[in-house]
DNA sequence: TTGCCATCATCTCAAATGAAATGAAAATTG
DNA sequence: CAATTTTCATTTCATTTGAGATGATGGCAA
């Protein structure tokens, strides 16, 4: 335990990082004594993730009537223009069925139109209409804004640096 | 809950961080067909944290017997050696009603024992047994081994400098 | 004290979620 | 081509989850 300051911090809000300075060791080594729910990483991020899913949420149900799995559709049919459902999973965080339980609901309220491609009849496609289209640029707006209040207090490098480690995070995953 | 096929992570190889340059004009000033999802930040915290929070549940259910519920309320209480359940929704990510639950079952498999506080008998007193120290202790090991794979792509300044970035996006939200 | 409100943990029940089943269409194989 | 397998979207059903109700206790003011 190299720099750590080996306490029990009766203070959780102080800024101890001190088990990544153990991060290289082999965990043999590591006195697990030390092992803090609130430094572990992985658990920041779910935490960090969890606060910006419920704003994020709440903010879609109490201004725009709408689920995060829909805007997640909507807001990638935005660009692309016509995509089948099957395509879909990859873009968004959705499985199969949620895409196509958000794809109906988006379709009952007339954001997104469904039809069948025609030639291959098991592809469903899905399509935003008028409306749909700037629902979701509305949306986008408000999701920008949300954003730079999340961001507020980084940086623009250490943005840039954010979403770099992000993306290292999840590709260093099986 | 059986193993939950992790879906392949999707390697969206494009770096493209262009939006957070636009990170620091007026949200009118934006243009919003640029708006892609994978590039807005939220999304990615959620996206890596889906990603994390199947790889650990995961491996705790195959290897522990355990749900991530149950693992953060006994983490929790590996420390400190005897909490009430109200104190632990803000150590954990759970609300009341997850704590309560996570605790009966720690408390039917013999890992942790419930009493009544004795001055104030409304509270429930949760006291990890030997048994469930000696599994808290394991699960650290192996927590510790995932958190390494998974930070293995990041400099050490890098987790430093991570985990402060997703402290500061904590402490902005509402 | 007594009556009233607050707090704590759990319970209940409806809604969301996930895994396997289904059905329809296309691709592949013999 | 017929038969079989694969792909795609949806449906079904069992489980999980969350929000409000419940019951038991404690705090506090008249």
């Amino acid at each position: 335990m190299a720099r750590t300051t080996a306490r029990k911090s009766g203070n959780h809000q102080d800024d101890q990082v001190s088990m990544f300075g153990n991060s290289g060791q082999s965990a043999a080594l590591i006195a697990n004594e030390d092992f803090i729910l609130e430094n572990f990483l992985p658990f920041r991020v779910l935490a960090a993730a969890q606060t910006i899913s419920r704003n994020l949420a709440n903010i879609l149900s109490t201004e725009f009537d709408m689920s995060l799995a829909e805007w997640q559709v909507l807001a990638a049919l935005y660009r692309e223009d016509s995509v089948s459902v099957r395509e879909l999973p990859p873009k968004t965080l959705l499985d199969t069925v949620a895409v196509s339980r958000a794809a109906q609901r988006l379709s009952d309220r007339r954001l997104v139109k469904k039809t069948t491609n025609a030639n291959d009849k098991r592809l469903v496609v899905l399509k935003p209409t008028k409306k749909g289209r700037d629902k979701a640029y509305d949306i986008g707006i408000r999701a920008r804004e949300l954003e730079n209040e999340i961001l507020k207090g980084l940086s623009l490098q250490d943005r840039v640096r954010m979403a770099q480690m992000l993306k290292a995070l999840m590709s260093a995953q099986t």
